[in-house]
DNA sequence: CTGAGCACCTGAGGGC
DNA sequence: TGCCCTCAGGTGCTCA
């Protein structure tokens, strides 16, 4: 998936087709996806408004008092399209306004998830009541960080990565930020000094800020939910280039699994 | 609390 | 051309 930035694009993508547009005809094709699909019938006539994203969740209200949380998973993404055009494999539940556009929640490896729940609920959900703050909110900065930070050995890379600490940040741009913060991914959590927490809230935001403006990273599996790339993927520094030059002092790129995920530093630049 | 392992599922890419 | 193997952006569970 699609980390923040890429979820932050499908939302801006998605938000115009369907913000104030009631479904007119709805298609669950695979409801087996990492949370059981609500049944077609119970999207139609629905009208969502209010979209908006909170960590990697999509979502959004409609009448009755039920709300949408969507994820797209490690492969999922939404395309916006017509009902004239082709069904593809994976596309798994497809919405059609009454404008005559539909949207496509696509996603190969169905770790994503589509929902309907009480809007009432919706902050207590499971799913979302632990959350930490916004990573490009005021809620995260070197004061949150530093305490949040306080009793945990556990590397900071693992650290920034638990969406309980702070939400949207996965595992590219984990490793991106750290890079920008000159901070190695194995230093233990509660080793950073309120400086360094200082930067790295900073790196983090400008991280997340740079790849939202270039329009989300585009690997194997994401597409702009119009379908065109993004190219954010041109501007990682030490992301996937194990062994390649440090685009700063030319020292090879370190990689080793961190926490099961795959992690990537600069041997010189950043410090235990 | 921590870390390791596994699980969900499919497809892409490399090696041979 | 094709088979086999490994790996992947995310989460969440169990176990020691």
């Amino acid at each position: 998936m699609p980390e923040l930035p890429e979820v932050e694009t499908t939302l801006h993508g998605v938000q115009p087709v369907l913000e104030g547009q009631r479904i007119a005809h709805a298609e669950v094709r695979v409801p087996t996806l990492r949370l059981p699909t609500p049944q077609a019938s119970e999207f139609e006539g629905r009208t969502f408004h209010n979209f908006r994203r909170r960590n990697k969740y999509i979502l959004a209200e409609s009448d009755t008092n039920t709300s949408l949380i969507l994820h797209l998973g490690m492969s999922g993404r939404l395309t916006l399209t017509t009902s004239a055009s082709p069904v593809l494999k994976h596309d798994h539940i497809l919405l059609t306004t009454t404008q005559g556009q539909q949207v496509r929640f696509h996603d190969p490896r169905r770790f994503g998830l589509v929902l309907l729940v009480p809007t009432p609920e919706l902050t207590h959900h499971p799913l979302l009541r632990d959350i930490g703050p916004e990573p490009l909110t005021d809620a995260f900065n070197t004061t949150y960080l530093h305490n949040a930070l306080q009793g945990k050995t556990i590397p900071i890379k693992t650290a920034i990565m638990d969406g309980k600490l702070v939400a949207g940040v996965g595992n590219i741009y984990a490793s991106e930020s750290l890079f920008r913060a000159k901070i190695h991914p194995l230093k233990p959590a509660n080793t950073l000094t309120k400086k360094h927490c200082t930067t790295l809230v900073g790196c983090i935001q400008e991280t997340l800020h740079d790849a939202i403006a270039a329009g989300g990273s585009s690997l194997r599996d994401f597409s702009h939910s119009e379908g065109q790339l993004g190219y954010f993927q041109h501007s990682f520094a030490v992301y996937g280039r194990k062994g390649q030059p440090c685009p700063v002092c030319a020292t090879p790129i370190a990689a080793q699994v961190v926490n099961q995920r795959n992690t990537f530093w600069c041997p010189s630049c950043q410090k235990a």
